[in-house]
RNA sequence: GGAAAGAUGGUAGAGUGGUUUAUUACACUAGUCUUGAAAACUAGAAUACCGCAAGGUGUCGUGGGUUCAAAUCCCACUCUUUCCUCCA
């Protein structure tokens, strides 16, 4: 969400962002909410005067009813009442403007940092930057399911039976490596200087709909029946929430946390054929990194915050890739993004892992949050990172540490968590 | 789940329908005094929005309602504290 401010000083900047996006069809919005816009401020100032009449009126009464002037009071009354008529009409008006307003505003999209390269969609986002060998090797890597089925360490028909499909009953050394990966996350994010946060697993409807729009929220949450309360599709949810209407000390900033939580999504809509497995599901893991830093800083953190992600794949001997989102790929809150994906073996290409965004001030506009820095107030920029998602990630995981035997290596920085052992054997 | 009390500016805390324009204290900012500080004294100061400004409007947990007028009365909800009940 952009200052409309911003749409009062340079209507063509908005625009020319809106292009960059190929949102063209938004165009139209950006002059149809400079209208609304004046529209709004001029009815504001009718019914602010009205009020003040009401105000002063109303505030004579107490002191006429002292003195025992009963005639004037019913006189004064009366025409106090006329006011209260004339305002119901123009509040009712004021409020379905600013409601369009901010209907309008939600949908017109952040200002896009200068460096994204302007694309359509997914298919022109940039490759930036390879690490380590994406290594293709002799013998051929089964689908990653087979893989743990062979080590017994996954029960997909079990799951189906307690909870149908999209959810998995993960056993044995693989269940202990899925928790050794996390653990070892929560580590390596603690030792880069992140606080380690568990938040609530369910969220207020009113902290839903400030987090995403209500297309998303359809898509993606699971209602509790009879409360109002919600399964989180991400810690961010709960992560970002916890700050809404909230005014941050400057010299704390900025808060770097690190947060683990189950993630739930409905995931509603057609699956590929290469989600099968623990690819796409319905609950998974996740360790997330979540940056609140002042404005003039978040380029910084970006370039930091993914790197860390980069750090972490490969200190578990898998190669990644960095992948620019390109300016129509990029959702609209975000000022710039960067998706970081794992090799894999078995298909000789990359896939989404994680996924680093800097969502600028707009996320932080419409929680509330802010700084109080010297008398000074201003919203403060919020970027979000995933550390590691583990039912995917193991899918990498398991096809760059997979042995022609079937059994899989277990790279030194995880053995502590995994009890020293340096192989799962079949 | 049940009962009681409560939610007011950065904090504490008064305010039970109309000079409340939200008392007061602490913390805060500026000034006087001082080599500097402390203390004392003087002044300023909640917040969002509209407005070039003067000024205006809204906001006393949230949402409704009553009234000419609501921090104050009524209803619902949320949260806090204490107690009972239940529970990992």
């Amino acid at each position: 969400m952009i200052d409309i401010k911003l749409i009062r000083e340079n209507k063509e900047l908005v625009k020319k962002n809106i292009k960059k996006k190929f949102q063209d069809h938004k165009l139209q919005l950006v002059d149809d909410v400079f209208d609304l816009d004046n529209e709004y401020r001029k009815l504001k100032y009718q019914a602010d005067e009205l009020r003040k009449d009401r105000n002063t009126m109303s505030g004579k009464i107490g002191t006429l009813m002292r003195e025992g002037k009963k005639e004037e009071v019913e006189d004064i009354k009366n025409k106090v009442k006329d006011i209260n008529t004339k305002l119901l009409d123009l509040e009712e008006q004021e409020y379905e403007l600013s409601n369009n307003i901010e209907n309008i505003m939600m949908n017109i999209p952040n200002i896009i940092d200068d460096s994204v390269p302007i694309g359509k969609d997914d298919s022109e986002n940039l490759e930036v930057k390879k690490y380590g060998d994406p290594v293709i090797p002799d013998y051929e890597i089964p689908y990653h399911s087979e893989i743990m089925e062979k080590l017994s360490g996954l029960d997909l028909d079990s799951a189906r039976k307690t909870s149908g499909s999209g959810f998995y009953f993960l056993t044995g050394d693989i269940a202990r490596l899925h928790s050794a990966i996390l653990s070892y996350a929560r580590d390596f994010m603690i030792n880069k200087g992140f606080t380690y946060v568990i938040p609530p697993f369910m969220i207020r409807s009113d902290v839903v709909s400030g987090v995403m729009s209500f297309n998303e929220m359809d898509v993606m949450m699971y209602k509790i029946e009879g409360e109002d309360l919600y399964l989180i599709g991400t810690s961010e949810h709960s992560m970002i929430g916890k700050f809404k209407d909230t005014i941050l000390d400057s010299e704390k900033l900025p808060y770097t946390l690190t947060s683990y939580s189950p993630c739930f999504r409905k995931e509603k809509g057609a699956h590929g054929i290469e989600e099968r497995g623990v690819y796409r599901i319905h609950q998974f893991e996740k360790q997330e990194m979540i940056v609140i830093c002042e404005p003039k800083d978040s380029v910084e953190w970006f370039e930091k915050m993914y790197n860390y992600t980069v750090e972490f794949f490969r200190t578990l001997d898998v190669p990644v890739r960095t992948l620019e989102c390109c300016s129509g790929d990029l959702a609209d809150l975000k000022v710039k993004s960067i998706d970081v994906e794992a090799w894999s073996p078995r298909q000789k290409k990359y896939f989404e892992v994680g996924s680093c965004s800097n969502l600028g001030d707009a996320q932080s506009r419409r929680l509330g949050i802010r700084t109080n820095n010297n008398g000074e107030k201003y919203f403060l920029h919020t970027l979000n990172n995933t550390v590691v998602a583990p039912p995917r990630m193991l899918i990498a995981f398991l096809e760059n540490n997979y042995n022609e035997d079937g059994s899989i290596n277990i790279p030194e920085v995880l053995r502590p968590y995994m009890g020293n052992i340096d192989k799962i054997n079949i």
